[in-house]
DNA sequence: TAGCAAGTTGACCGCCCGGTCATGTTCGAC
DNA sequence: GTCGAACATGACCGGGCGGTCAACTTGCTA
């Protein structure tokens, strides 16, 4: 083992969480082309502290990144012990909406893309994924022919796009969502064309 | 009238189409933040060339982006005269999904945002897909409680999620949006929260 | 074929980006 | 209180971006 680092200084902790709550809320509004410089300025903190902190801004990105799907992924346990496989997944994939909020595909896409740590938790995401539509499935809840990565992928779909919009109304995924969650329904489905993704 | 303006050389009308052909491909490509430098290099011409026949690069974007949407628009209104209205509403979908490739929502807002040529097709667009709901509405085929502006923003969160994938299967969006569709019809559906959009 | 407007070129500009580093500052152990 | 390691700072760097322009080339007209 190590022999024992001394513990961070108090104001290098304090610079850090500013940090992650600037970058969050930078990346949230600008997604990920904020700048290095704003998430400085946000924080209250010089540019040359944000490479103290993480050593490139992929790695900041990742950091945010990893954060909001290990916080998916605590949901999704937590529901896969729910009673009713219908109500577990449409409240999943509400929360993915939500914790996913505007940051959309191509941000987690890029985070975990070269960063082995934020990739592992999005297979784990993945997997808890595939737990919840398996059950709903057995329960004859959903159609047999989607997969955990299919709800995942479409979640953030609509997320994303109404993100996208020139001003986007607030609550407008849960419109989509609704839309998305009656297609997974099993009566009258038309078959799927193709296979499921294996990976997001 | 203006006093018959010199019709343009051979070689400038040749480059004007290679530089679109190749301001297309570069956007479908890397989306919007293609350089025009790139571009340039690929239709085989300097930079400075574009910024003859393109003031800014918003209007190269304009351009490409109003002629997808013009196309669009045409196939809507010729599926409009179609007597099956399920059918003509399925394949315009398919083919805004197909016209829209990769480019996605943030490219047409990119160029309808100050554009008001472009605008003014956008918004002939979603006047046409609003004839296709309403009678695939009144049909049966469709849920009453879903707008034109629903269905194109449906489509553009498909398209746009499968494009950004780590390695995109080219036809996963025929997947989800055959989802998407399973989720326009009436039978079953839970009613929608929220008011639909006015605009994309 | 002569001449010129229209078109093309590529070096150049200012700007902003991610990232570095010498210098100055501050926390905390003793 | 002293002192050193950890930390913060902001000027600075190289590179790529959109956009400009004086000099050059070319297609068209007369």
């Amino acid at each position: 083992m190590p022999p024992a680092a001394r513990p961070a200084r108090v104001d290098a902790v304090r610079n850090r969480a500013s940090l992650l709550a600037a970058a969050e809320a930078e990346f949230a509004e600008r997604g990920i082309d904020a700048s290095v410089a704003d998430i400085a300025h946000r924080a209250g903190v010089a540019k040359g502290t944000v490479f103290r902190h993480f050593a490139t801004k992929d790695d900041l990105v990742a950091a945010v990144a990893g954060d909001r799907l290990a916080r998916l992924v605590a949901v999704a346990r937590r529901l896969s012990e729910s009673p009713d496989s219908g109500v577990a997944l449409r409240e999943f994939l509400s929360a993915a909406a939500e914790i996913l909020q505007q940051q959309g595909l191509a941000f987690l896409r890029a985070a975990s893309e070269c960063n082995p740590v934020v990739a592992e938790i999005r297979d784990q995401l993945l997997a808890s994924a595939g737990v919840l539509v398996d059950r709903a499935r057995r329960d004859g809840i959903v159609r047999a022919d989607v997969t955990g990565a299919d709800v995942l992928l479409l979640t953030c779909a609509t997320v994303h796009t109404v993100a996208a919009m020139s001003d986007p109304t607030p609550d407008l995924w849960r419109r989509y969502l609704a839309i998305v969650i009656d297609g997974l329904r099993p009566e009258g489905a038309s078959p799927l064309p193709g296979p499921a993704p294996e990976r997001l």
